[in-house]
DNA sequence: ACGTCAATTGAAACCGCTTTCAAATTTTCG
DNA sequence: CGAAAATTTGAAAGCGGTTTCAATTGACGT
């Protein structure tokens, strides 16, 4: 009862073909006869044939298979947000024959893993979430040659680097809609709660803030941007201390569904009302797990789906791997404003 | 400018070796020299050796690779839960050299990329999430002869199958423990919004709520019992709509917290407060994204980490790919119930 | 000094597929 | 009808490792 598995050789020997030919017919090459390759063909679905993936990446040096390493910070910290990101991407990757390798390692051993994951040709290409400032995992795969591109941007906020593949979506521009929609509300006290600081987009996001800002000469309170993790609790709890502020802030943004969901519930505890006494913009990923798509939406909100960003991301890599042109591409999405309940005029 | 591949051959050659010493010294035999493990070290390192994995997995035969299959039953609906569930297995498999291969799949390709992957050896072994009664996956993997384990068990809900392993939280028993505490503070009046219908877990919950209910001779309200996504829109909606009822639950219980956070945003919404007008308890899978930790904790839940049991099942699936014994294993985890501040006395 | 045995090392086969290059078979056509 | 061209097929050489089995070397006992 041992397993049997037909390797080529046996469908070759048991069609009286050589190797070569059943090869080449199940890979429709031209110069096999059509006769000769539905008789392959048929045979190969009997015998119930799958060519042996790593026998065929040896032979031929593609692994077929995009890596994505995501780095556990400290225990379990998987942002929420990797998940549509990954199924977008995934689905690309399905459709073109290729696999997803998730290599999940603590951040101490990230390079490590990068290398690793190249130099044993597992492999064809990364995508990189994620970017920090300077971000050295940039400079390793460059000197690795293997392809690989960037969600977001590494770098100061003004640039657009051309070394490398990226695709980004314009938080800074979205982040002047959204302050900038406020401000026309006629709301004068902001308070921001951004993501982690070495973020990149973070710091892209609160450009866009401080912009909006100074460009109508509205002063910003700089104790009320907060650099926060992106969860419920955390939007819940900054949220609550705000409010009790004598002299609180009318309007809230938020750098996610999730600070937004908790930014609610606190101003919820407190008798107070989104949209009338507290106005709220959240920066929404679209994911799957939260739409905010009532009608009207629950929150004001700026739009992006990252669902579609990972599909995008795929999508280029693939033909970076695959085309032949080895130029490095740049694409930003932009991002769309929603008007929900959460919005209404600064109270007077 | 060509990228320099060293292989074996290379590395021997350098060393004045055969490949079969190298090798051998690599993968640290006992019958090289040590001398010569140490000469051979230095100079991998020297040369930035690293072994292609398709050369080893053909040699082999092992891939060392997990899949998991995810099908996306419409457009880009990725559990979120599948993210903590995959961290930890992810970890585990890193731990232990082993890579996590994805497939995101649409559901009518879904047994076709089952037998894709094993047919091809790209994996060992499977993860199968998901179980729904007398699932296909199931008789399929097993006729492949590949090792698998399921999170979660097909079958009836008393059925404890001793054909495949699989690994399950006792989730009948989960909701026993809530309505039972429920019914301890005198509530009388439960509504329940349950997950999906065709999973199996959702049926063990629900027979959990009906025999802790039937246990102590209350009517359930079979209208009250809903099957929902487990979104924070659907819990919203229902909660909205059942709150509107003049004889309203006293009690609601929700399979996951998301459903929660909507249910806790409809009471707040109606000007009722959480714990007083109404109970909420919820099952809290421990996600990173949503930690029902402050303290006490937001809501009363009863708890079961998600990626300790993804965790746990890599632990297993690697012994079963690995070991010697062949037999099918079993484990069940317990739930945690905790306190939190959404549940109080039924209202007189 | 010599046979014996353990400790090391190596040659070569093999894993299963792709691909180069040559051979065999057909077709085409003057 | 026979040569040249076009069409099909095959033998064999990789791809880069692992592993079997044989060969070499050195140590040891007498």
């Amino acid at each position: 009862m041992a397993i049997k598995k037909t390797s080529l050789k046996d469908l070759a020997e048991h069609l009286g073909l050589s190797q070569t030919t059943v090869s080449r017919g199940l890979a429709d090459y031209p110069e096999v006869a059509p006769k000769t390759k539905a008789r392959i063909r048929k045979a190969a679905a009997d015998l119930n044939y799958a060519p042996s993936s790593s026998a065929q990446k040896l032979a031929t040096g593609k692994a077929l298979t995009i890596g994505h390493v995501i780095t556990l910070s400290d225990h379990m910290t998987l942002n929420p947000l990797y998940a549509d990101f990954i199924a977008g991407a995934g689905e690309v990757y399905a459709q073109s024959g290729y696999d997803m390798l998730i290599s999940m390692v603590h951040s101490d051993r990230e390079l490590e893993t990068y290398s690793a994951l190249a130099n044993s040709h597992k492999v064809d290409g990364f995508v990189l979430s994620e970017p920090v400032a300077d971000d050295p995992r940039i400079s390793l795969l460059q000197g690795l040659k293997i392809p690989f591109i960037v969600h977001g941007r590494s770098g100061s906020p003004a640039h657009m680097p051309t070394d490398y593949s990226w695709l980004d979506v314009d938080n800074q521009n979205g982040l002047e809609k959204a302050t900038s929609y406020l401000l026309e509300l006629g709301h004068q006290h902001f308070a921001f709660i951004n993501g982690p600081e070495n973020l990149s987009f973070t710091q892209r996001r609160r450009l866009g803030f401080e912009k909006a800002l100074s460009d109508v000469g509205v002063a910003c309170h700089e104790d009320w941007i907060f650099a926060s993790d992106m969860s419920e609790g955390k939007g819940f709890e900054i949220t609550n201390q705000l409010l009790k502020i004598g002299k609180r802030p009318t309007a809230i943004i938020c750098s996610s569904m999730l600070l937004a969901m908790g930014a609610q519930r606190a101003v919820a505890m407190q008798g107070l009302n989104l949209g009338k006494d507290v106005s709220l913009i959240c920066w929404d990923d679209c994911l799957s797990a939260f739409d905010n798509k009532s009608d009207p939406p629950q929150f004001t909100a700026i739009q992006s789906s990252i669902y579609d960003a990972g599909s995008k991301i795929a999508e280029f890599l693939l033909e970076q791997i695959e085309g032949s042109e080895k130029v490095p591409r740049a694409h930003m999405l932009e991002v769309e404003f929603v008007l929900g309940q959460s919005t209404g005029p600064a109270p007077t």
